[in-house]
DNA sequence: ATCCGAATCTGAATCGATTCAGAGAGGTTT
DNA sequence: AAACCTCTCTGAATCGATTCAGATTCGGAT
């Protein structure tokens, strides 16, 4: 048995317009006949329907936050600064996890543009512009998160991960590093591209003879980490580079159980470990691990306030903010 | 610019009618019109408006999952899990995070019934059997996660915690452990209860002496586990246990943490800890976890099946699915 | 006594997809 | 040729909340 709208109304002895407003402007109604429909509503145990007022009314109180990394602590932390703050403005966030898939992407895009969603924040795995630009046709706007828009066409909030990648390969190479390997990929991911960038750069502008190699992942978890410390170490020891510079902490995390259970190179002795993200893990790591922060719920929080600005006002313009990494420094890259 | 069904049929020369059997039953209309309307379809860049075909056709191809703890690994996996299978059916899964807070978690379930979601999955944290009831008569199948139905009015899939309790317990207390603490809270979270009435029986049924006492925490995040041992820590150190049982990994990651950074006691060999759940960083932790396995994606994807049948099925009966736990020993409890 | 404006309420029209009774075309059987 | 199927299509009615033009009420001003 569904209770509808009508339903209260009877029972209340008004109109249904009148309840509809009791639910959307309390202040237009007279306090007696909010007190009626409200203990209507409470009586009948009344819910909304939501497909009829998104229907009628054409906007919607959720938003959309499509993850690329279900699993990654990071992405969690950012979509919980994101629910932060779209509690205080009454909107709720729900979000769909592609798991670096591109069909999971498309469908979870498609997925949002028919339920109308107020806006969509997005960590992009595949090229999705052409999507994303009929979303924002329809009037959905759109932000993307942990990735600068390159062409600008829509709002970005990011960290800038050349410098981050920077940042990391020049404090090994001051702490005396020489054969540096970056662990990470895929390299379609624009977030590992950038952050090699970063690290070539800073081996380019050592004034020693830093070198940089590179060691492929076919993605970024704690069990690809695994799998690439087992290749290295199926090499000679005189081939073995003396830091890692992982492109997150899930793949530094999982290089440094391989190590640690192989235990012929010690951390941070024969190899120093630097990760990306510093996430919840990396300070409780077997040697706690040295990173570059993101400030994730900063990044979630300021997505939604300029996700929300833009879906209010339908002309404003792209813009770019990008927040400085910082580097983080524990155990795992100590000076021998 | 909207494109609604009736543009699509105008374009394509044939009634709306024809073009929502093209959508929903290609099979019942001629190959012929199937043609003229996709194509019609893409040129115009058709989407359905999902609200208006719930509101007609009252049914949803989304199920929501209401998670306790979006931070947590161990309930990413689980949805992973339900994301998986429910990716078999067609269907997506939208979820909230309601971070232990009773009333973001009424306000999700609400949602999801606003929403007229296929169903709902839910690991709850208050007391929501009235609201899941309400649910229940709209016709909204419901499956509790990671929580037995206590009343059996609801279908579950969860793991024995009391089992898994006595059996981190009793690992303690076989490889040499005395005085034993378990670390966890609040004790209005079921879990955290089940499994200290576990670790209880362990002690009651050990032949030796061993003692149990309850170091409370505020939540189960590394956090907390920070601070239950620098509680800990604070004592002389005649007074400290030998063996920590923390309520979940990401407590035991935090308790690690301190005694690591403190320094005077070791582990394994002053103090053994064993926590709950094997998420994935407990075997990459400073001194790899011992931990009570729970089989996450099953549990995930068990739920998501039980639920997309009881969809289907208005009257079938509820059912408990109970899935053992596992014992897994790494460093952190090797005896001394 | 009449008029005015403000406050409040009413109820029909509306959003877009689905559904289904009924129509039309074309073929087969008697 | 009539009767009967089958296949396919049509289009009006429908779902429930919102909206808004118009109605009603009432205290105060003229």
């Amino acid at each position: 048995m569904v209770v509808s709208i009508r339903d209260v109304a009877t029972r209340a002895g008004v109109s249904v317009g009148t309840v509809s407003n009791v639910l959307n402007r309390p202040h237009e109604v007279s306090v007696e006949s909010v007190d009626r429909v409200t203990k209507a509503i409470d009586a009948l145990g009344y819910v909304r329907n939501d497909a009829a007022r998104k229907l009628r009314a054409g906007v919607s109180t959720t938003v959309g936050f499509v993850v690329l990394d279900g699993q990654n602590p990071f992405y969690n932390e950012v979509v919980r600064g994101a629910e932060d703050e779209a509690a205080r403005h009454g909107i709720a966030v729900l979000y769909g996890n592609t798991d670096e898939d591109l069909s999971r992407e498309k469908v979870y895009i498609d997925l949002f543009e028919e339920q109308q969603v107020r806006g969509l924040l997005i960590a992009p795995y595949g090229d999705v512009t052409a999507r994303l630009q009929r979303l924002k046709s329809r009037g959905i706007a759109t932000v993307l998160v942990d990735r600068f828009s390159g062409d600008g066409r829509f709002s970005s909030v990011s960290v800038d991960s050349v410098v981050g990648g920077r940042m990391a390969v020049e404090h090994l190479i001051e702490t005396g590093r020489r054969r540096i390997a970056f662990v990470g990929g895929p390299f379609d991911i624009r977030q590992v591209t950038d952050r090699l960038a970063g690290a070539r750069v800073a081996v380019e502008n050592a004034t020693n003879t830093a070198t940089l190699e590179v060691v492929a992942t076919a993605a970024m978890t704690v069990d690809d980490g695994v799998a690439a410390g087992a290749k290295l170490l199926a090499r000679p020891m005189h081939d073995w580079p003396d830091a890692l510079f992982a492109a997150n902490d899930l793949i530094a995390l999982g290089l440094l159980q391989a190590l640690a259970i192989d235990g012929r190179l010690i951390v941070p002795e024969d190899v120093a470990i630097i990760g990306f993200d510093d996430n919840a893990f990396a300070a409780a790591a077997a040697v706690p691990l040295s990173s570059i922060r993101q400030p994730s719920r900063m990044i979630g929080r300021t997505a939604l306030r300029i996700l929300l600005e833009e879906a209010d006002d339908a002309d404003s313009i792209a813009r770019q903010t990008v927040f400085p990494p910082e580097l983080v420094i524990r155990a795992s890259t100590h000076p021998r």
